[in-house]
RNA sequence: UGACACCGUCUGCU
DNA sequence: AGCAGACGGTGTCA
């Protein structure tokens, strides 16, 4: 079976909205993993790097351009002109040099931040699997090389991902594509020098698209990553299958919290080097540590894929009884809480658990029989549902645990960021 | 002094105090916001490594020792006996050995020199800024505390000397090291030794009687000091004078609150190092909040001299309402609250409403004409009649009051002096 | 329904 | 050491 099966299109802005219709399953048999033909909204398949790069407007021949290409690069897009933007950045091989001026070397003779292309390659020519990219500002480049350190240590995530990842290769070398990979670094031209979204696909692309080639910076170059675009991603392909849970890390900060001149930051750690990862400021006005928590869930849940299993791992208990024990109660006495107050960040809480609801309704036409009974034994396992269940977990924060100390460092430079760049938070239209 | 006018110590620090004259009714804005939620107790602030290595009861008297100084180490306690252990840990500043045998206490409510520790902690727990120290033998200990009487250490403290008092070990301190001192001390004499109760008359004798020496350990010598004799003292003398209010404050505690394992504590607090403060467990076998608050009011009553207007101040509305209001009714109908229950916790509602009627019999002859009109325009004002008036006033709970925090901390430390020492609480005879 | 208090827990910070 | 952000609960009364 290939890697990348059928796909269904999901309205990224109805994320808060049960579906208008529930797509009527085929009798999915147990066992039998089956593709489905279903589109729904209007989508745009850009190929930058392909076989022959242009916009598609079906997964098939997106696929078709793409497939056992080396390097490809594909994104699609609900806007056409977005597409022809990506199609059209800069040429169709990625060769040029662009207005880069801070290359992050994450694993080189010495890791760091370089201001030519030149030192760079005398950091990786002849370095094996060397990991570097380009960035407009010095702290992405900084942030980037930090994020290279915490993987020194074998990866803790994406266990699962990660051996897919390992067959998928494999499959995909047997084919014969001559993809060399890691051993050499790219010749004398100057490539491997990517502004974001251009380098190489990483493996998760093995779920649709890489959801992180996150900014066009036709404007706005100052600002530091927010979600922006984002938002307007489709949501990953259904695929049938039912592979181990994916553990996303989250966390929030909120430096000098409780004071007016709080800054809060998100962070979600996927894995060492997951293009997935995210470290951006708090949105909003109220820049409470709280919500920075719950924001970071959020994202978790936009850029999981939808059609598998998840374990959302957080310190915050918080955040973790609000959407799995106390929302039970608060739907039910119009969200006041025990003191008789209204309860706060209902927004955040009432968006996650949307996109709970929203998963489950989704993964159900793959549910076996009898999987959809909520409320078993484990309170907490509510939301633990069918093949797009979600589980969350609570670790002891500022521990020992890995994975949730790389969301706090990538929640804590995305507070830093909105605090060094002004980002003018709180005006948010 | 002038000015000062009888008046019994006040928090120095305190600055948003009534009037002594004027009692300004406090108008309870209830509604905003609670405030911290951290527990202060009584605490001992060990530093290991620092100026002058030791136990000290102040954060600002820890700062002094730490600030600044390489490597400093310290940690905060509840419990004595742990912050002796950090200390000792491992003998920075060549302090004695482990099997320390005799205790001098300098300061503390008995100075003197003891055997065990739980004697030890009996004298020092609730007292602001003890010294004490362990020896190898009786004589060493002795000579520690005759040094302390020289420095002035027990100087007797209370009322309108607090002030001095505290000025004066400020600068004894300054003088430096209360521990591995200086020069010969009295040689021979083997004074400094008293028995509980033979100490030298505090100041507060002007109120008649030195109400703290309490404890007689002739049995009973596990448990933790309880209330006792106290209960037998004569009233005090019906002296004509007519001062400004003594302020008294008053809190309770109970850990664990609602729960089977709930430990209450007691606290009554007059004015920093007044020896009339109190941090006791909580008797009997119900364990409340509510008790707690009650109890500390009783033994405010009990402490405070007989012939004074006093102000207690309390944070516990229920307390207040209990014996300025709702007693009204309920000795109407039978003590029968509104949803025709058995009002609880009676028998400490009686014993307030009993102390406060035999104030104002006591104090009948020293009234002045028409000064037995009770129940004025002040309906809380009912006990407020005569040279021994009592007038209730309520603060808003952890807030800025310091008083209140004082009690606070006082009811908190008894209440976990209780938890440590398993007191067999509720089996009193 | 309201009020005050007493707690428990986690996180975020200075 | 201190603060703030949030929730859950009981103790009690009117």
């Amino acid at each position: 079976m290939d890697g990348v099966n059928g796909f269904t299109a999901v309205n990224p802005t109805s994320t808060h909205q049960p579906p208008p219709t529930q797509p009527t399953p085929s009798t999915p048999t147990a066992g039998t993993k089956r593709k489905r033909e279903s589109k729904s909204a209007l989508k745009f398949y850009a190929v930058r790097v392909g076989k022959e790069p242009g916009i598609y407007h079906t997964w098939a021949e997106c696929l078709d351009q793409v497939k056992g290409f080396p390097k490809a690069m594909f994104k699609s897009f609900t806007s056409l002109t977005d597409a022809e933007n990506f199609v059209n950045n800069e040429g169709t091989t990625g060769t040029e040099s662009k207005g880069t001026k801070y290359y992050g070397v994450q694993s080189g003779r010495n890791p760091g931040v370089y201001t030519s292309w030149q030192e760079v390659l005398e950091q990786i020519t002849g370095w094996k699997g060397p990991k570097h990219r380009g960035f407009k500002t010095r702290t992405e480049a900084e942030q980037y090389v930090a994020e290279g350190k915490l993987s020194g240590y074998d990866a803790p995530v994406g266990t699962i991902e990660s051996m897919e990842h390992t067959q998928k290769k494999a499959k995909t070398k047997k084919k014969g594509n001559g993809i060399k990979d890691e051993s050499s670094p790219p010749p004398g031209m100057s490539h491997g020098e990517y502004d974001p979204g251009e380098a190489p696909l990483s493996e998760d692309a093995e779920d649709g698209f890489d959801t992180t080639i996150t900014l066009d910076h036709t404007t706005n170059g100052a600002r530091y990553k927010t979600r922006d675009e984002r938002e307007a991603y489709t949501y990953q392909a259904v695929r049938p299958v039912r592979d181990a849970p994916i553990r996303i890390y989250t966390d929030g900060s909120s430096l000098s919290n409780g004071r007016a001149s709080a800054w809060g930051g998100v962070g979600v750690y996927f894995g060492p080097s997951d293009r997935r990862n995210i470290s951006e400021p708090l949105e909003g006005v109220k820049q409470t540590n709280q919500r920075a928590e719950l924001t970071a869930i959020v994202r978790a849940l936009e850029v999981a894929p939808k059609d598998r299993k998840i374990v959302i791992v957080s310190d915050s208990k918080y955040s973790i009884d609000c959407v799995t024990d106390w929302f039970h109660n608060w739907q039910r006495n119009n969200w006041i809480n025990s003191s008789r107050k209204a309860v706060e960040n209902k927004d955040l809480i009432q968006k996650i658990l949307d996109m709970l609801e929203e998963r489950i309704i989704l993964n159900r036409p793959r549910m076996e029989e009898g999987e959809d009974i909520a409320i078993s034994e484990d309170k907490r396992a509510y939301w633990d549902r069918g093949p797009g269940g979600v589980r969350f977990e609570w670790v002891k924060g500022h521990d020992k645990d890995e994975g949730n100390t790389a969301a706090d460092s990538l929640a804590v430079a995305g507070a830093r960021a909105a605090q060094e760049f002004g980002v003018d938070i709180g005006v948010d239209g």
